[in-house]
Order: C-alpha cells, then structure tokens, then sequence
DNA sequence: TTTAGCACTCGGGAGAAAAGAGTGCTAACA
DNA sequence: TGTTAGCACTCTTTTCTCCCGAGTGCTAAA
C-alpha cells in the first residue's frame, strides 16, 4: 500500500527530527510544522505505528523511526542533497592536504572520511590474488649482500637488501637473476612453491637457500597485496553520541571496529553508494548501527571501498552527499594526474 | 623525613588495594591486615595525609594515593617483580605469532603491548634525521619506464616505478643513474635541495625533470625514515575501566590518543623503564594519567620505544615486570636471528 | 604508644511525590 | 468524512527527603 502525501511528510519530519535530537518526536511539535492539529497528526502517527514505520519507546512517548522507517526515507523521502560549495570546498582541501602527503591512500581514506562525516569510518584495500611477480632483479651490495627488486604484475616495485652465506659474485648474481625470471615469474603463489621444489633438486644447496629466501620474500610481497586489508578510524567519535551514552553499548562497538573490522561490510557489486540500515548488517553486533558505503575508482579497473559506520540515526542526508562527493574526488585523483604508481599506492604530488 | 617502616607498610597496603579496586580504603581492612587496632591505623593514615601521600575524596571517606604516593611506591615499595613463567610463555608466543607475519615490528609492538598489559599503549620509532641516500639504481622497464632503487645509509632499500616523458635508452639510464650517484649520495635533505639547484644548469630541461622526480623520490623515503612516528592501540580499553566510567573523561583521553600522539612523552634518556605519574607528565591532557615507557635495542644502536597509558591508578608492578620482560625480548630478537633488513624493518622469519 | 568508644560527617540508595510530556479516545464541528 | 478541541490517563523523569552505612577524628583509658 502505497503511503498518503500526508504520511509521507509526517514520517519525514519524524525522521529527521530524530536524527537531529535523538528523541521521540511528539505530535505537538509535528502539528505546528505541518499546520495541521496534533489531534490529526496523532492519528496519523497511530497508523504509521502499525504500518511499521514507527515505534514507540513506551505508551506516552513521541514516536522514533523502525529501520523499515528509515528505509522508506532514504529511498524515498530524503532530498539527495549534493554537497554545499564550502562542504566540497573543505573535501577538496582535506583531500589535497593529506593525500599528497607520505602514506597509503588507502590507509587515509577512512580518516579523511571520518573527519568529513564525523562518524567513524573504514576503507577496504581489495586484494588482488591473481598478483604474479613480473621480474626479479638483482643488484649486488657487496660480496655477501644484494638488493631484491621485485616487480608485481600490477606494476608495483618492492625491495629489500638479503644477506647470503656464501660471497656473490656479479656473475653467480646474472645466473641468479635469469633462474628466478625464468622459473617464478608469471607464477602465483601456489606455482611458486612446487615450482621451488622442482628447482631444488637442479641446484646446490647453498645456492638454493638464496632462491628460496628470495621466492620467499616474493611471495611475502604476492600475500601483501593480495590481501584484503581493513582499516578503521574514528571510533571514538562515537562517545559523543548520545545512543553511545551506554559504555557497554558504546566498548562493544569500539572493540567490533578495532578487532572485527575484517568484519565490516564490503559489499560485492559496484554500486557507487550503498546504505545499510540496522538489521540490514548481517554482523549481530551492526544489527543496531547503520553503514554506509561508497566504492571509488583506483584506476586499471580496481576499486577502493570506504564506509561509515554509525547509529541507525545517522543523518544519512548528509552523509551520503558527502561520501559520494568523496568518492568522486578520489577516483578523479586517481585517473588523472598519477604519474606512476609507488610502493604504497600512494599518489605522488 | 624518612618515613616509618610501618607507614610504609600501610602506604604499600593503600596503594595496592586502591589499584585493584578503585575505592578509597579505610583504616579497618588495613587494621586487620597489619594486626593493629583501627584506631592505630587512623593516626597513621591521617599523618600519611598530612605528608602528601594519600588524600581523601571527602571527609568520612577512606584514602586514596596521591602521585606522590604512587609515587613512592614505585621508587621504593613495590616488589620489583619478574614476570612468572605462564606470563613469559605468553609474551613469548605473543611475539613470535605477530612478529614474524608481515607488517612493521613498531606498528605491531604498540599492539603487543597493549594487548600483553591491558592497557592502551603506543609505540615510537624514532626518526633518523642524518639518514642520506647510499645508493640509486635504475632498472629500466620499457622505453618510458624504469624502477628507481635507493638505498639508505641504514641499509633500508625502497623503490618505485617511474614514467618518463621521453624515451630512455639503457645508456641514457646509466648516465643518469651515474648523475645521481655522484652528486645525490651522502646528502642530507637540504644539500640535496641545493645540489640540485647546481645541477639543474647543466642539463637539458627534459632531463632534468627525471633527475628532480627522482631526487623527489629519495627526499621522500628520507623524509618518511627521518619521521618520528607515534602509533597508539588499544584505546578503547580504557572504557572498562572505573575512572572513564564518565564519557568525557573518556573521551578526551581517545581523542588524545589518536589525534594527539605525536605528545605523547618520549623520554631522552635511555633509561630502560621510565615511570611518569600523573602530572609528572607536561601534557595537561594527560595529567591524571600514567605513562610506563620502555626502550628497546632494534640493532646497529638504534633503539625503539614502546609506552603503555593508563590511570593514575595502574598496576605499576605487573605493567613495569611485563613491559621491561617484553623489551628484553624485543631486543632480543632483533639481535639476533635478523637476516638482512627490509623495507618496513619487519624481522624475517 | 596503642586501643576502645563515641559523636560526627558525608555520600549513596530507597521511596514518595510532583512535574511533564505525550497519548488515546470521545464528542463536536465543517 | 475528515478534522479538531478537550480530557483523562499513562509512563518517565526529576526532585526531595530520609535513612543507612562506612569511615573519620577525638578523647580517655590501658
């Protein structure tokens, strides 16, 4: 059954002026906003009760939204606000400030999205598992020291300094170097491993332990950025909000965000925005907070992920304006403007 | 005025209970502990207050130390335990489990610790300011690409990809990588600013853009190795305990410890175990709080700093045996068993 | 110097009462 | 038929009071 104009705008009012108070509204205030009696609105907010979209705390209290409510208001009723110029004003800046410093972007992301919405946040580094080594170089240090230059199939360089047993010399170093390119390269981690087995047979075994420290190392690489990976921030922005009032309500969510963050939503498809409303979460400990989030584009086909996680009386108007805002700004940073990519996939100024 | 054996007895009792409970404590629990009359602890008590040592909230409450009190009690009266062989076997595995996966030894030591004495904790490393490059190499990719490696004077060796403008022939890149190392090595920040400046004269403007990209480059990894960096966990810990029962206190101490760490004390001294009670701390944030910082060796005279915060109220004797047990440990493993350093100076397996 | 005894202080908890906010229902009204 | 005013009712929150208990300081005796 489809909701009368009227109901409509009531729910809205309630809605937003929960979010605002986190109180249940009552019908006197309602009645003067909409310039009808409260005897009215009473009846009307009487029905909304039943049809789900309200609920009261208790027999003589004002009305709070169900997550049904919320859910109406944010497909329907919510003006899809865009950022004011001075929001975006700020967004930008924030983004210039610390993006272009040192430090993954994704690392930032959820901090920066949590300083803009003020709720706390998380970003998800998606992993990419079919990562392959590229190359291997080697470059020699001195005679029982050299340099492992690994270069991922998404064109990422890493690299650290071995030390070996036995002295190396600039040729052992060439033979070295053409083994690993021709034996590891192109491999994922599985192949690299049976792959090491083989070749361990053909060498001696000081020269093997040199192949097997640097495939391990390779591999060590492979994992890291095959890894999904899940940062948190702002969590103690949550102290202030009034549902958080309770210490056990608000310790269980501090500890779910620092230790169950791998936890945390991610949904599959690529939609630019998504909300989740209070049961909406599958996790029992989100089943009364809200989340939402916001995929940005990383460039050669990849996708970062940020969220925000707050109280299901989240301004959701807001938020959502500005997440996609940021979102957008980010995948335009991405796009344009990233000479190279470095070891942290951070973008370089 | 030294103090009687006995008021030190009652001093010692005081601050032990009060660290276990929270609650002030009175002369009768302390009377049947000591075999003296209530009474006779009273006159002790009150001339402990009168010294500074202990206070009382109000006036027919018990005592409660003051930092004094504590502070006595660290210098002098508590038991300088060890930690007890379960403990140790738990610090131990602690270690080898999350040491040896991937990820900085400092970024996981905060954590360890944190999650070792159940408080919230935070660790240093500390900047090297006088770092300078050792060694550029170039490896060329393809024609508008080449992977730039540089190597510090403390052996740490990162690297990235770099696109170019104009096409790089192997020659062509040797003759860079020869620029750069006779020039850019050894430099600190600055000379390398201006030694750059020099250079930018004779070079052709196409080329001397590649050389300042990657002399960038190599500020960057200098600046990032020369950055003190202050990481904290395990603040939401605080949140069970009696003294942030109050959400304000609460929050302003995890607002301290995310956004302000960089003020978190890190003593000069390479004391192995430093103490700082309450307003003994400079930071009014944290003046009823208590900082435990331990230094920790991390090879070729480096050392790094692991802290845990806590109330005026911490467990000094258990914090300080597991800490300084952990540090021990610390060093440890980083003297010994160490192949060759990394990028993030994790500790291989 | 220690102890027993006692009057006193103060915070915290238990009720009771009052205040306040908001409701549902009924009856009148346009 | 939908809207409104009025009113009794419900339930929470606040305030006030009272009382209890824990603990003290002081005094006088051992």
């Amino acid at each position: 059954m489809e909701l009368s104009e009227r109901k409509k705008q009531i729910l809205k009012a309630v809605v937003e002026h929960y979010i605002e108070s986190a109180e249940p509204v009552g019908s006197k205030l309602l009645a003067q906003e909409l310039g009808v009696s409260s005897a009215t609105i009473r009846n009307e907010l009487a029905e909304l009760c039943e049809l789900g979209f309200l609920e009261q705390p208790h027999t003589s209290a004002g009305r709070a939204p169900t997550p049904q409510g919320y859910r109406l208001y944010v497909n329907e009723l919510m003006e899809r606000r865009t950022v004011s110029a001075q929001e975006a004003e700020r967004i930008d800046e924030t983004l210039r400030d610390k993006l272009t410093n040192a430090g993954g972007a994704m690392a930032n992301a959820g901090q920066l999205v949590s300083s803009i919405v003020n709720y706390p946040a998380y970003s998800v580094k998606r992993g990419n598992a079919a990562l392959t080594v590229e190359r291997f170089e080697l470059l020699g240090v001195d005679e029982r020291s050299f340099i492992t230059v690994v270069m991922t199939s998404d064109k990422n360089v890493r690299s650290q300094l071995q030390q070996t047993a036995l002295p190396f010399d600039a040729q052992r170093l060439g033979n070295l170097k053409h083994l690993l390119n021709t034996h590891f390269t192109g491999k994922s981690r599985a192949e690299m491993s049976t792959r090491l087995m083989s070749v361990s047979e053909q060498l001696a075994p000081e020269l093997f332990l040199v192949v097997s420290k640097t495939v391990e190392y390779a591999a060590q690489v492979l994992d890291e950025a095959g890894r999904r990976d899940v940062e948190t921030t702002g969590a103690s922005r949550i102290l202030t909000m009034p549902e958080y009032r309770d210490m056990d309500r608000a310790h269980e969510l501090m500890t779910f965000l620092v230790d169950n963050k791998e936890q945390l939503p991610v949904p599959e498809g690529d939609a630019p925005l998504q909300v989740l409303i209070g049961p909406e979460n599958v996790d029992a400990a989100l089943r009364d907070t809200s989340v939402v989030v916001a995929s940005y584009d990383i460039g050669e086909g990849m996708r970062g992920l940020v969220g925000v996680v707050g109280p299901t009386r989240m301004d959701y108007a807001t938020v959502t304006a500005r997440l996609a805002y940021f979102a957008e700004s980010l995948s335009k940073m991405f796009g344009k403007g990233l000479p190279g990519k470095q070891e942290n996939d951070n973008p370089e100024a």
